[in-house]
Order: C-alpha cells, then sequence, then structure tokens
DNA sequence: TTTTGACTTGTCAATATCTGTCTAATGTAA
DNA sequence: TTACATTAGACAGATATTGACAAGTCAAAA
C-alpha cells in the first residue's frame, strides 16, 4: 500500500472530503487528490500535516511516507534486493562509527 | 564506503589522474574531485562513464551508486531500521503482483 | 434532464534545486 | 620559484518541483 492509499483510507474512515483535509492543510484539493492518488508526492510538511488532521502518530506516518519515496527510486531497478543489502551494510557501517 | 570514497580508491590503483578520468568523460576536473569527495553526487550516466573509464563492472558500480543515494536521503533519520523493513515489505508486496 | 457536489486532470508560472564550468586558492614535489 | 594536481567558491543555465487555476468526469439528487 502507498502513502496516499494509505491516506485516503483513513481520510475516508473519517469520513472527511478531500476539501476538508486539504483546507485544514491549507492546499488545493486538486493537489491533495494527486497525492493520495500517487501522481505527486507529499512534502515532508504536508505529510506532517495530515498527520495532524488526520490523528496520525506523526512520527510512524512520516516513516511510511519517507519508506515511499525509496520504493519509488528503487521500483525500475532490477537487483532491488542486492541494492537493499549494500544500503544495509553501509548503513550498519556508519553506526558503528 | 561511498561511492566517491570508492571510485577514488579505483582510480588511484590505477594511477589516473583526476584530469584523465574526468577528460575521458567530458566533464570538469573540479566536478569529478567533487563527486570523490561526496559534495556532488554523479548522475546515473555518470557513474556509468566511471564503470567504463576504470574498467569495472557496470551493473555493480550503479548498484553502489544507488544505494548511496539512499544511504544520503536516510542519514539522518531516526529509525532507519524500521524504515528499511517497510520498504523491504513493500517491495516484497510489488514483487508477488 | 439539469443541477450539484466530490473528485480528477491538464496546464502553467513561480520557485527551488541541480549541473557544469570558470577562476582562484591550496598543497606539494622538483 | 615553478609546475602540476587537486579543491573551493561563485555563477549562470538547465531541470525539476511546487501549488494554483480552470475545465473535466462522474454519480446522485432534484
Amino acid at each position: 500500500m502507498t502513502f496516499g492509499e494509505y491516506i485516503r483510507e483513513i481520510r475516508e474512515e473519517q469520513q472527511l472530503l478531500l476539501r476538508e483535509v486539504a483546507s485544514q492543510m491549507n492546499i488545493d484539493t486538486a493537489l491533495l487528490s494527486k497525492i493520495e492518488r500517487g501522481t505527486r508526492m507529499a512534502r515532508k510538511e504536508q505529510a506532517e500535516a495530515l498527520a495532524k488532521v488526520l490523528k496520525q502518530n506523526k512520527n510512524e506516518l512520516l516513516q511510511f511516507w519517507m519508506a515511499d519515496k525509496i520504493v519509488f527510486m528503487l521500483k525500475d531497478e532490477k537487483n532491488i534486493t542486492e541494492i537493499l543489502k549494500i544500503v544495509e551494510q553501509k548503513i550498519n557501517r556508519l553506526s558503528k562509527k
């Protein structure tokens, strides 16, 4: 599930309209629509605003948002697993220092 | 080890000058210097050119390059491990489809 | 059928970021 | 000093991102 699908689900559970949420975020309805549909990526501040409006845990939502960005970067790669292994090695070495 | 450190190491092993490699890549020496020192990120085509000039396996080097980009995105995050877990879950679901 | 309301799409200008080069600086060995 | 390799900083041009607007679709209500 993408970030957009996720927040759409939450918004619909809470029976909120795009226009209501967008208004509280101070953005255009069209932009929020695009974010939910994945044709635009939310900015960090927008992800934070969404957490607030939808009453979600901010850090959790931001993690989900960041994961989405990474998946987006990787989605057309051939050896995703291999790349992620390298990432983990690099991260492990970083954290040791 | 970062992408830049890695290619610098290889270049020095081969006793090539920045200017020689940069020239073969059709970029300014200063730019290659920055890439090696990590103050600039190589573009994909530049990573490919480096593989060629330094006679490295192109796919391997590109994987390393991509991993570097991801590490760069993650480096200031708090819960990197958690984020990577989410990424892996998302990727697994993607590949099942 | 017409209207209404929710949502979506395409386009565009403004802005932000990225890129590569140039010049000047630094370092170093002869 | 001179010569050469590398690095730093600043800049303009290229690209990408952003948010808004207007027009579109669609379904349900009137």
